[in-house]
DNA sequence: AGCTACTTACCGAGTGGTAAGTGAATTAAT
DNA sequence: ATTAATTCACTTACCACTCGGTAAGTAGCT
């Protein structure tokens, strides 16, 4: 029991770092944050966090972790819909919404290739493509609905989809511009389909 | 006379250095690379590098301004052709080849923000904007054409097109995959439009 | 006494950047 | 034409600083 609330505190501490770490890498990207500014932030020394941690790939492996889950509920959120319409609709609004106040889902992709890092970008490969098994079958069942003229490859077109919303969140947040994920859906509805 | 090919010489050099910059900094991005790996490239000391330049920013700026240049030349090399269909067809295959051999173009959207880099982003922006505006008149003349029910908006499209694209590039260079730019393309115009 | 959750103080390696020196080529003065 | 002064294109050696990571010590609780 005492024991028991001790592991939950230290649990508490863990995601507290997690939580503060994740903040800080969506803002500046991996390499743009040291284990100092994550420690700094805290009001603990760097010491502290490899306490915590045996290092700093297993904080953002941990931070993507979490990230990667909570994209994952934001896309099924989306198949609640009734048609096959406001599903895809519901999905891109939430992706986008998501992927605007969470910039380590694009900022993952530009990591700095070395042999300490290809652990992660392993990791980030594997859970890309899990979001994008995700969303495939309801592109495949839009494409059935819509009986379009040209042939369609719904793994290249889910593949156009997410690129393009990757892509926009890219631009808008190096821009620092707010996106109007309503209207920007609607807008790739209505392109794409 | 004798000056004048001094000066070639110096200008000749100072081309090598960027062109081996570039080369670097479109593989590991900004931050991946250091004064030291350019040098090492080029087997001349680090110092020596200063010489020629005053410093890291000033040779990427340097890179950047030809990566745009490149890119703009490619892109205007699409106006050539007869029908808008094609011309679109040829500026996003254009785009495609060129940005999947130029990855400085997605890299660049990925700098820490600091001080330091803030003219770097304010240039990026600047250089982004004269490429979409290089773009939009197309996509104008496009949605002209084809008369449709919905309203389009020519910018915000200009911006889905670009993103789509550059969310491509981006997830392509990252998985280590060929981009099959005739197809995507084609693919791309038949969702679009 | 022993464990937890730290802090202080350090390590070696690497960063962007600089000061001082050097050999070769060019220019100016005699 | 020869020599002296200067400039060019570097190198060596360093600077202060930051990086990820670690060893040793410590206050507080059980």
């Amino acid at each position: 029991m005492i024991i028991k609330q001790q592991k939950d505190i230290i649990q508490g501490t863990k995601k507290h770092i997690i939580k503060t770490a994740r903040k800080l890498f969506s803002e500046y990207s991996y390499l743009g944050v040291s284990m100092n500014d994550i420690a700094k932030k805290l009001n603990i020394t760097k010491a502290a966090l490899y306490y915590h941690f045996t290092s700093k790939t297993e904080i953002y492996t941990k931070v993507l972790d979490e990230v990667f889950d909570n994209l994952s509920l934001s896309i099924t959120e989306a198949f609640d819909e009734k048609t096959t319409d406001k599903k895809l609709r519901k999905l891109i609004k939430n992706y986008l919404d998501f992927g605007f106040k969470e910039k380590n889902l694009i900022k993952a992709l530009m990591l700095k290739l070395s042999p300490d890092d290809s652990q992660i970008k392993k990791y980030i490969i594997q859970s890309r493509e899990q979001t994008a098994d995700l969303i495939q079958p309801l592109i495949k069942e839009m494409i059935a609905n819509k009986k379009l003229t040209h042939k369609v490859d719904s793994k290249l077109t889910t593949s156009l989809l997410t690129g393009m919303m990757d892509g926009l969140l890219l631009e808008y947040s190096f821009l620092n511009k707010k996106i109007d994920s309503e209207k920007v859906s609607d807008q790739i509805i209505v392109m794409l389909f």
